[in-house]
DNA sequence: GTGACTAGGTGGGATAAAGTGGTAAATTAA
DNA sequence: TTAATTTACCACTTTATCCCACCTAGTCAC
C-alpha cells in the first residue's frame, strides 16, 4: 500500500533513495513520468503498462489527447532501483518539475509523487483549507 | 465499540501508548490519517482497505478529487504497535495536528481520534455549550 | 488500613536499518 | 590512450526499532 510521505534529498549525482516503505511494492524497475499540478509520478514497471495500455486506447484523431499523450509518453524514463534502493532522476525531469535539494515522495494509490518539498507543503496546506469539501469527500468514503 | 477518551503523552520519539482499552479490537496494525478539525484518526489497517477502495472510484479527472486523494493517501501512515502497546506517529502527522506533549486519544465508533489536549477540551467545552443551549430550547418547548 | 502485587503508561539505552555522501571501477566518448 | 561520465561499491551519520527498567495507580490479601 503506498501512503505517506517521506522527505529526501536530491544529492549532487540526482540520485533520489525511494523510501524503504515502498521498495517492495515497487520493485527494481520503475517508470518516471511528468505528473499533473507540477509533480513527478513514478509508477512500477507493471504498472505503467497498463496505463500506457489505457492511454493508447485514446483516439489519436483528437488533438488534445495527442498532445497528452505526448505529455505522457514522451517524458516517461525507465530508471532502475540501485542495491540499496536509489535510482537515477534524469536532468529534464527534475527541471520540468522545478525539483531542488529537497523532495517530497508522497505515496498515492498506485503511484509514488516526486514534489518540490516546498511546493507540496504549499498544496498540502490548500488543500486542508477546504474542509467543507472534504467533510463531504471523508463522508461519501465512510470515514465519518 | 471504541468509546472513552485517554490522555497520553507523546514522547521524545514521537511515540504514543495506544489506550489498554482499545488494542484488543485495533490489533497491532493501524493506519493513520488526517482527520477533521485538526484531529487525525486511526482505522485498523482493515477498515483502511475498505475506505483506500471507496477513495480509488473517485475518478482522477477531476482535479478536486486528485487533490484528495494526495491529500488522503498522502497524509496517511501505516504503523505498527509494539508488545507493549505503542506506535509512533511521523512527524509530519503530528505536525499537520499540532499535536504537543500531552494528546486526547478518543475512541468514535470504528475509529480513534487523536487530539491535541487543549484543542480537545475546547472543543468539548463548545459542544457542552451548544448542547446546554439546546437543552433550553428543548425545555421551552415543553419537551423535557 | 497497610503492604504486596499487577497492569498501564513512560523513559532510556543498545542495536539495526535507512538515508546520504564519497571513492573506485567500468564504460563510453574524444 | 586519455578524459569524462556513468555505474557499482563502500563508509559514515542519522533515525528508527527493539528491549528492558522504572514509576504510578489501582487491586487484592491479610
Amino acid at each position: 500500500m503506498l501512503i505517506g510521505e517521506y522527505i529526501h534529498t536530491i544529492d549532487n549525482k540526482n540520485r533520489v533513495s525511494l523510501p524503504a516503505k515502498f521498495r517492495k511494492e515497487m520493485g527494481k524497475s520503475l517508470v518516471v513520468t511528468p505528473g499533473l499540478d507540477n509533480c513527478l509520478f513514478i509508477f512500477t514497471k507493471k504498472e505503467w503498462v497498463k496505463i500506457s495500455e489505457k492511454l493508447s486506447e485514446f483516439s489519436m484523431l483528437a488533438a488534445d489527447n495527442r498532445s497528452f499523450n505526448r505529455f505522457m509518453f514522451g517524458g516517461a524514463t525507465e530508471v532502475d532501483v540501485d542495491n540499496i534502493g536509489r535510482f537515477l532522476l534524469p536532468d529534464f525531469l527534475k527541471t520540468r518539475a522545478g525539483l531542488t535539494e529537497k523532495v517530497a515522495l508522497v505515496g498515492v494509490q498506485n503511484r509514488v509523487e516526486i514534489w518540490n518539498d516546498t511546493k507540496w507543503n504549499q498544496y498540502k496546506k490548500l488543500v486542508e483549507k477546504q474542509a467543507d469539501s472534504l467533510a463531504e469527500k471523508l463522508g461519501g468514503a465512510g470515514m465519518l
